[in-house]
DNA sequence: GGCTGGGCCTTACGGTGTAAGTTTGTCAAG
DNA sequence: CTTGACAAACTTACACCGTAAGGCCCAGCC
């Protein structure tokens, strides 16, 4: 029986799939499952797990939109996070492998080349664009980080999680309960913007 | 032979001082070896896991310095925020703990309202206190679960993978290239400090 | 035809979390 | 002092994990 060799690419992308599916990272066995082979097989591709996994974050990384090249800063840094939030989301759990693989991949070091880009062209001196990925980039992980950790999905399930740590605990936490009970549509999106607003404009003190 | 009973108290500290030792989670059966005890012991004390490890990123809370209730809001988040990095960066598994768990403890529950308390006493109101939150926490988080990223932890160390990956890709990502070629001393605890400044700055635009 | 080598498979080992059942230590009631 | 009860700790077992070591098969070449 003739066999098409396994890809490398093919691997990787069965395996986000997977892990999209399932919310959670795959076994060696279930990735060479999935692909109709068994786990030894995927040694020849990758020499351990890790490369697997660095290469499903950089997979993740590629979906992002990046920055137009030589356009009004704001707008594109903006539109920019927006659709790493998004793609971050979609892929819950890639935040969570990004702080134990230090060795970027392709589309991860072509990202950050092209924030860069952009605002060199836009008038931020090196150390200032520096600054203000360090800046963006903590913004966006963090919060994707937070919204992920919320131990609801939906609007329904918000209002229980709040009316059970409102009666549990309610008098001792006074400023938490203060908040729950305010809740209004809080929307991560809008939430996400607001804080991407307050950031995208105190990077202007980093221009020339 | 009389046993002194395990005291889910002692589990946690063993368990936080095990994991920052190790530099990863410990298991079941290490978290008991360090106790003189089975592993299966420890489901007497906590049904499964989870609660251990919700145990554990709670017990890293406690050891975040809480703002002073009812000073100037500024220097009192910003202390607080170094604080917080500060543990984080002590507790490198902690980070990665966060997003899988959703239910927060009794510390965590506590820092929270003391952060919008703080708040709440200096002229922010309930929704603004509430984005205060979101931004300021969201930075934290990023910002360290980058610094943890970080392929390197001396400063030699940085030089070596700098050029390294200069000399590899230099062309291929110019703008990457021309940060590395600039890179001065750049230590994390100043660029936390430019970031906060920039979000302690940006918050103002809440307050009442 | 035979040889070579890459792609895949088989087997095995030590680790994981935890379900289920068993032993041990302590103390109050008879 | 005996007996029973109860909790804490231990033992055993299972299904899963990543991966080291080695074997088999078949396409492409000589």
């Amino acid at each position: 029986m003739t066999r098409s060799p396994l890809r490398t690419e093919t691997v990787l992308r069965e395996a986000v799939a997977y892990a999209d599916e399932s919310g959670g990272v795959p076994s060696m066995r279930k990735i060479a499952e999935r692909l109709g082979v068994e786990a030894m097989s995927l040694y020849h591709h990758f020499r351990n797990k890790d490369l697997i996994l660095d290469g499903m974050v950089d997979h993740v990384f590629a979906e992002i939109e990046p920055p137009p090249p030589a356009t009004e800063w704001r707008a594109a840094l903006g539109h920019h996070a927006a659709s790493m939030r998004d793609v971050l989301v979609r892929h819950p759990w890639a935040i969570g492998l990004m702080d134990s693989r230090g060795r970027p991949g392709p589309a991860t070091l072509r990202r950050h080349d092209g924030v860069l880009g952009l605002l060199r062209a836009n008038g931020f001196p090196v150390a200032g664009a520096a600054h203000a990925v360090s800046a963006l980039d903590s913004y966006v992980y963090g919060f994707v980080l937070q919204e992920l950790s919320l131990p609801f999905a939906t609007a329904g399930e918000l209002d229980e999680v709040a009316s059970g740590i409102l009666d549990a605990v309610g008098e001792e936490y006074p400023h938490l309960a203060e908040l729950i009970a305010h809740r209004n549509a809080h929307s991560p999106a809008v939430e996400f913007g607001a804080g991407l607003d307050l950031v995208l404009d105190g990077l202007e003190r980093w221009r020339a």
